[in-house]
DNA sequence: CTGAAAGCGCTTACAG
DNA sequence: CTGAAAGCGCTTACAG
């Protein structure tokens, strides 16, 4: 089915029933005879020969450093969502955290003429910005911010504060924090940097810092050095990842949180609500970030205006893994 | 950049360019032409003129049911690097277990000229064939099977039976089944086959079954019905989601795993293995299966053979869950 | 091995 | 409001 065919079936002209496709002026009784001759052939156009001529698609292109993390795959969710209700179309680039497949994959999402980029960030680096520049195409961060970027950013620092006041609320003062490299601004800036915030009010309050990768098992291997050496009646873990990691060693060991040992995390992922005992963390809603970012990115395409940096929202999950003490 | 201004650079037809391109004949002085301006201009040929006027894309759709899920995670991974290694592109359909979208997917993939579908199925109904016999693409089933398709499926059978010879084995007589509905040939017919070919070697077993739904919370409600009325020894969860509720629900009524319930899963999702305590169960390798996933549907959309069904394997993982009984 | 020409299915000025 | 024609960037017989 070919959009001539369909003009000779009703009996007028192929741009006809393109202007008819497209939301143009076409009189109402050609209106009525083109409606007729598609819904019975059920022909739908070739989205090449369109994208061809129109030099555009209708196609957001998101990056992701990996497929298999519950942030991913809920801001995915939102996006996917968002954008079919908006009409466009989602497809996914996976790069396997390779900073370098990354950058590729900028290019050819440009390349193919997607209407415009999310980027679901960790590390941005100067060729990511050049990138950025030379493609032609809108781009919108998650998950960090730049000046030279639209981004929607987690609380991030709100969060860390949040969660450091009520942990003090509950009365610990000697804390250790496992955070992670300061590369990533996000999880290792932002979060600490609430976080501090937060214990500055208090004069008798004991903090170590500690740093490990996003990697659950390191954290594992990383928990004697810090309980044992430390002895903290908490530790505040940058991740929820992270903290799942510490709670295993604890247990492992022997310990019983949250009586011997308090644990904190950030992100709110699924798991942290099944363990036992469940974990109090700082939950960032990633499903409504991405419908966000979807809303943005296609406000971006069609140039409207937005703002430079939208953020998205926590909730303190109080559960059962911090210790009230005395 | 367009193929008629490289063939102009370079001083030859754009056909030559054409061809230079696709691997056809061309003279060795007007490669090297051709080839230094292609390098110089960083040029690209344009997908959309070429997916036109060829008919078919080197993109193969998959459809997923659901993004948030291990197994679909891992399968994706899978698909996408070998995907990747055969230079076809991954487009990921999310249809939010929503049947319907699922056959629209089926329908739109196919417009979309699609080299191939690859299917996560849970359950197929008579309008899945019925899109696939009217798309003239192929069409791999993963996880399920059915003789009217190509398909991948996990040795769900096999693994059911070597995890009902296991807990025989540590010496579990008095057993509790929580699978699920029958309608899932996979995980509700199979695995729930294979256990009871297991058991049925012993005359001193007793086996009640019992059915929920795959969600974790659910497990956790369904619970009490099975342990306060049956009290056996063990349960032996369907899917890990399932487990992971059944371990939930048991601790949260004070009980301690294995020592008073002995409990298994099959999947073999990353968190089995981080719980407290960690949960024995067969684990199916999803990625593998995505690489094989792949790997079959290129073959598929080259005419190439392949066994009808391809079985992927597992391994049993022995953990902290099971109780050795006397 | 190479080139000129037709055509893939659509959209978009341009006339009328 | 409607139609004829050109053109988007490529590929593919067909000649040579």
């Amino acid at each position: 089915m070919t959009i001539g065919e369909i003009a000779k079936l009703a009996g007028v002209a192929k741009s006809t029933v393109s202007r008819y496709l497209n939301g143009g002026s076409v009189g109402e009784r050609t209106k009525i005879k083109i409606e007729r001759v598609i819904k019975e052939t059920g022909y739908v156009p070739n989205t090449f020969a369109r994208s061809l001529k129109a030099k555009k698609t209708n196609i957001i292109g998101t990056i992701v450093p990996r497929l298999n993390s519950y942030a991913t795959s809920q801001t995915l969710i939102g996006i996917d969502e968002q954008l079919r209700e908006q009409n466009y179309q989602l497809l996914i680039s996976n790069t396997s955290q390779d900073i370098k497949r990354e950058i590729e994959s900028i290019y050819t999402l440009a390349n193919q003429k997607i209407a415009g980029i999310i980027l679901l960030a960790t590390r941005l680096t100067d060729e990511h910005f050049e990138a950025f520049q030379k493609i032609d195409v809108p781009v919108l961060l998650v998950g960090q911010q730049d000046p030279r970027c639209y981004s929607l950013i987690h609380n991030d620092e709100e969060a860390g504060y949040e969660l450091g006041r009520y942990i003090i609320g509950q009365g610990h003062r000697k804390i250790a924090y496992l955070g992670v490299t300061e590369e990533d601004i996000a999880v290792g800036v932002k979060r600490k940097l609430g976080f501090k915030k937060a214990i500055s009010h208090e004069s008798d309050c004991e903090v170590t810092y500690f740093e490990t990768s996003f990697n659950l098992k390191e954290a594992i291997k990383k928990f004697p050095e810090i309980y044992v050496t430390y002895k903290p009646s908490i530790i505040v873990c940058a991740t929820d990842n992270i903290a799942l990691g510490v709670l295993k060693a604890a247990q492992m060991e022997g310990l019983h949180v949250p009586e011997d040992l308090s644990i904190t995390g950030f992100g709110g992922y699924e798991v942290t609500e099944i363990t036992h005992p469940s974990i109090t963390t700082a939950k960032f809603n990633y499903k409504e970030a991405g419908v966000l970012a979807a809303k943005n990115i296609v406000k971006l395409v069609n140039n409207e205006e937005i703002e430079k940096i939208t953020v998205s929202n926590f909730d303190m999950i109080i559960r059962e893994s911090v210790d009230k003490l005395n």
